[in-house]
RNA sequence: GUGGGAUUAGCUCAGCUGGUUAGAGCACUGGUUUGUGGUGCCGGGGGUCGCGGGUUCGAAUCCCGUAUCCCACCCCA
């Protein structure tokens, strides 16, 4: 047997049913806030992603599904949404035509990591990229969109907020705190790899003895430029000001290099320990790193996965009918039948000649409200036998 | 990339220290004296015991390898 590959999930009932209800509300909830539908191709150029991702991330270093196609190109499966939507925008000239401009996309992403809860090799997002507005107003209204989408779901989550600083502040304080860690001794293996790719995670340093290292070392919160800590002073103002909690996490640091100001995460503990269900922030210069003009631009993705984990199914309900045959001259009337009434409702028809019962129990498997059957009788009188499952009524109809 | 746990019917699992034709529940399917489901009763189909080696008279059971799944590290949605 043929098997999906490590990492990679078919979607098959219920979790498609759970799926299309996800993006059919989802979808709703963000058209009401400006964003219209986008799509970009899930395979794109390599430099793409090293461009805006960036090198010393995980995900551009060592969990991308890169290869070389049969015209030599260099590409990759999209780890992430927003470099591909970010490139067509620019590519589309909308940064030149300027404006605001507001898309949502969803789809599968590719990372090459090792699949646990809610981690998967092939997964899908849900995101939305806003597009020419610098104001922290939107950064305020992204979260506050982010929350009627997931307080529609009924899920339990926390939000986390930080600002990561700007061109002008973020690189002095990641040079003082480079020195500070270069100064001092004792940190873990992780922490000094750390120290190279990421510095500023090791905030996030599990290890007790590294935390308590870092009690004098300097924090991005009170280094962070005038027009980075207004900005986060309005967004948190915002925020207070629509009753919205959150946890101010100095050391929340997003994994991808292009973000900048505002960063946020959705987690909940009823995830694994993969528990964000829902991140991002402004990423102000990666329009003119992509090579357009200056736009700034904030976003976020949902992992969908996550949160289909956390939402409970609705029972399906009956609908439609079931078509059934009691002996085999029935068939040709029942198929002419049901293919009439499928005209107007939804239709099962069992082509197997079987027992009342046999055909009552497949109906009410088919979850159909209606059982319509044909037997020797029906075929006398010219009628159909219909019964409703829910009301437990039975009528005849005339044959058409 | 590094750990830990698992892998027996479609699903959830049982199968003791290796010993005759590998079991259960659920699901599926059919019947159940008259044409009434989701909820009775009886029957039926379905398994090269993940795969490959090895030990043995004999392996689902012991050993080695390998694949996949789950969980965690790491990282992130």
């Amino acid at each position: 047997m043929i098997k999906a590959l490590k990492g990679m999930k078919d979607t098959l009932d219920p979790q498609n049913r759970k799926f299309e209800y996800f993006i059919e509300n989802t979808t709703r909830i963000v058209k009401k806030y400006g964003y219209s539908f986008i799509e970009s191709p899930i395979l794109e150029e390599t430099i793409l992603f090293k461009r805006s991702v960036g090198e010393s991330s995980d995900i551009v270093g060592k969990e991308m599904y890169q290869f070389t196609d049969k015209g030599g190109n260099d590409v990759c499966l999209r780890p992430e949404g927003t470099a591909g939507i970010v490139r067509a925008f620019v590519e589309a000239k909308m940064d030149r035509i300027g404006g605001i401009n507001r898309y949502f996309y969803y789809g599968p992403m590719f990372r090459y990591e090792r699949p646990q809860k809610g981690r998967f090799r092939q997964f899908h997002q849900f995101g939305c990229e806003s597009f020419g507005e610098s104001n922290p107003l939107e950064d305020a209204n992204i979260i506050i969109m982010i929350k009627e989408i997931l307080d529609f779901f009924g899920v339990n989550y926390t939000i986390e907020l930080n600002s990561l600083g700007c061109p002008t502040c973020l690189p002095p304080f990641r040079e003082k705190l480079v020195s500070f860690l270069n100064a001092t001794e004792g940190f873990c293996e992780d922490c000094l790899r750390r120290r190279e790719t990421n510095p500023i995670r090791v905030f996030d340093c599990k290890n007790p003895n590294c935390q308590t290292l870092l009690t004098p070392a300097p924090r991005l919160n009170s280094e962070l430029c005038q027009a980075c800590k207004s900005d986060f002073d309005i967004v948190t103002k915002t925020l207070d000001s629509v009753n919205i909690n959150y946890e101010l996490n100095p050391n929340l640091v997003r994994g991808l290099d292009y973000y900048s100001k505002t960063a946020f995460e959705f987690v909940s503990s009823d995830l694994g320990a993969q528990n964000a269900v829902a991140g991002g922030g402004r990423y102000d210069k990666l329009v003119e790193y992509l090579d357009g003009r200056p736009t700034p631009a904030i976003g976020f993705a949902i992992g969908i996965e996550r949160l289909l984990d956390m939402i409970e199914l609705q029972e399906e309900k009956r609908e439609g009918y079931y078509f059934g045959a009691l002996c085999g001259e029935a068939k040709e009337s029942l198929f002419s039948q049901a293919h009439k009434q499928l005209q107007s409702d939804k239709v099962i028809h069992n082509y197997d000649v079987k027992s009342l019962k046999a055909h009552l129990k497949g109906a009410d498997k088919a979850h159909a409200r209606y059982c319509a059957i044909i037997g020797e009788d029906e075929l006398k009188n010219g009628v159909v036998w219909i019964k409703d499952l829910r009301e437990k009524n039975e009528e005849l109809r005339p044959l058409h």
